[in-house]
DNA sequence: CTGAAAGCGCTAACAT
DNA sequence: ATGTTAGCGCTTTCAG
């Protein structure tokens, strides 16, 4: 079967002796149209496989059925489950509405990519993987009144700018694992916390600290430490912390849960026998730990699936959830 | 600042007195033009932050500035660095040369996001990842005659259906790596693989079938395991292959090394006083393995910009090579 | 219910 | 060297 590359919808009225426009209200189905006449272009189509070109109609709707999605530089160097998986779900929801994603690297002082693709109008708005405190691509989109989504929810500082903000319930989950955390024994509990830069850390804080005032812990007795980033800075705030007669310790995500086991097993300690250790995020390799590692759970596919969804919908002008929110899971690993 | 947002070509010749056509040239290049106008419509331009609208350049020249990506599907659930990071080679090369890239998540038998992409005409060619001896995303782009490049080489039976055919030098890199391996003792030396499918697995193995044959070593002396695709099936294999007597254990990639790395030490044998073990692709993970394991090291960056900066070249006509070759590098770290 | 015509913003012959 | 004109393939008033 040979296969007629360019078909146009010119070609289709002219075969069928009808208009243009008939043509195109057959395959929008806008505007009246007899259902006979409809079908008949159908048919057409079906038969000679004909597929409008995106170019054309985008630059007659000014529209490009694209969705930018900024992806972090350091994904190069660093795998990170949570935006592999955000992307993967964000791709197949965008496929399933007829639109595409074009991807762009950038940093929070390197948005070049972004820029470009902006100025020239390549897409239609932008899905951010992340959000931060001080975040210059948000002000960078706000400022240019550019629709984006975020995964993550956005500062005070940009509060409302994006017209979705998805997000997990990580106040809501924090403070429901916290609260089985701390209430599952006694002595002092530290927080092992990375970036506070970082919204959904400060939303990790903010869940542990609401559970300890509701247990009526008072902040002495639950260091937090923050800045923990390798291995290294991870062995020295454990063993600090194992100095001041520490043995609970809650981490703020699997890479810290990680170093924390390596750094409490170094100190010969068993887990749970002599310390116990849980994760604010889940993730396989805490599920493969030895022991496996207790954590909160969340679906980064339902979370990009959503932000994408929702994002779309608005773009279409139909109604859509601007603050999509994501359940959780207490995943019970028996490392607490 | 405000932001003016749509100005137009027109705007442009409007306010300057001058034609679209003038203004088009200017920015182009294309055409005679005096030095005088050009550089009145770019400082305009400069001035006023007019930016073209890629739809409508698209539309005109029947050009997308896109390029699609292919990226294997179970990239969601596994980490392959190897995608990782020609992804964003790939990205960056792009942006550089005023492209941008499209992802589409595809697998064998489930080629419906490019089948898309180039229905509707979105993108100007496509990059594989990845090649597969029977490959329907191959027979695909081949039978559509859309133009596409690859990452690794094509199997004979699409031999020179590709535009460009990136590589890395997996057969001298091969036989360079396991000439090096063989020649450092003595005793039956394994080949450890996994799916032979990959047209890469087909290279590595010809690469130290041919080292072989270049030591005089009988086949028998060489035993190849190919399906090593988990832990299980790499245990059984190097059990297997302790029992006939052998301890020089050469595996084609980083995850069978690792598992190989596992089992060896599960059977009690150290590195590499009691066995010896190697990789025919790097990464991290061998650099900071305990203890580190040698490996044929290669740039997955270098490949993936070549790749696509040879496509780009391809599509604008300028000249460039359909079969981009990058170099190894053997890195020793005591494993043999 | 259908069609004619203008337009989206740019490029590219073809004049001049 | 610059302008005129006609597209690229679709959508969308506005008439009939």
């Amino acid at each position: 079967m040979t296969f007629k590359a360019n078909l146009t919808i010119d070609d289709i009225a002219r075969e069928l002796g009808v208009s243009k426009t008939t043509v195109s209200r057959a395959i929008s189905g806008k505007g009246r149209i007899s259902a006979a006449t409809r079908e008949r272009v159908q048919a057409y189509i079906e038969l000679h496989n004909y597929r409008p070109s995106a170019a054309a109609k985008g630059l007659a709707e000014s529209r490009t059925y694209n969705l930018a999605l900024v992806l972090p530089k350091d994904f190069i160097n660093l795998d990170i489950p949570f935006v592999r998986n955000t992307m993967s779900a964000i791709c197949e929801e965008a496929f399933h509405h007829n639109y595409n994603i074009m991807i762009c690297l950038c940093t929070d002082d390197a948005p070049d990519h972004l820029v470009r693709i902006l100025d020239h109008r390549k897409a239609d708005a932008v899905i951010l993987t992340r959000t931060l405190e001080n975040d210059r691509l948000l002000d960078f989109l706000a400022s240019r009144g550019f629709p984006f989504a975020t995964l993550g929810s956005l500062p005070l500082c940009n509060q409302d700018k994006a017209i979705v903000e998805a997000d997990h319930d990580q106040l809501g989950g924090c403070r429901a694992f916290s609260l089985a955390f701390l209430g599952s024994g006694t002595g002092k509990a530290a927080l092992l916390i990375n970036d506070m830069n970082y919204i959904v850390n400060q939303s990790r804080l903010a869940g542990f600290q609401s559970a300890c005032r509701e247990l009526g812990i008072p902040l002495e007795q639950t260091p937090v430490c923050s800045g923990i980033n390798d291995q290294e800075s991870c062995c020295q705030a454990v063993e600090g912390l194992l100095a001041q007669g520490v043995r609970r310790f809650l981490c703020s995500d699997e890479d810290i849960a990680e170093r924390a086991l390596r750094a409490l097993k170094a100190n010969g300690l068993r887990i749970p026998q002599d310390a116990v250790l849980a994760s604010l995020a889940d993730s396989d390799k805490l599920q493969n730990a030895v022991p496996p590692i207790s954590a909160l759970h969340f679906d980064p596919l339902a979370l990009g699936s959503a932000a994408c969804r929702e994002m779309i919908r608005a773009l279409q002008d139909e109604p859509y959830d601007p603050k999509p929110r994501i359940g959780y899971e207490i995943c019970m690993r028996g490392s607490f």
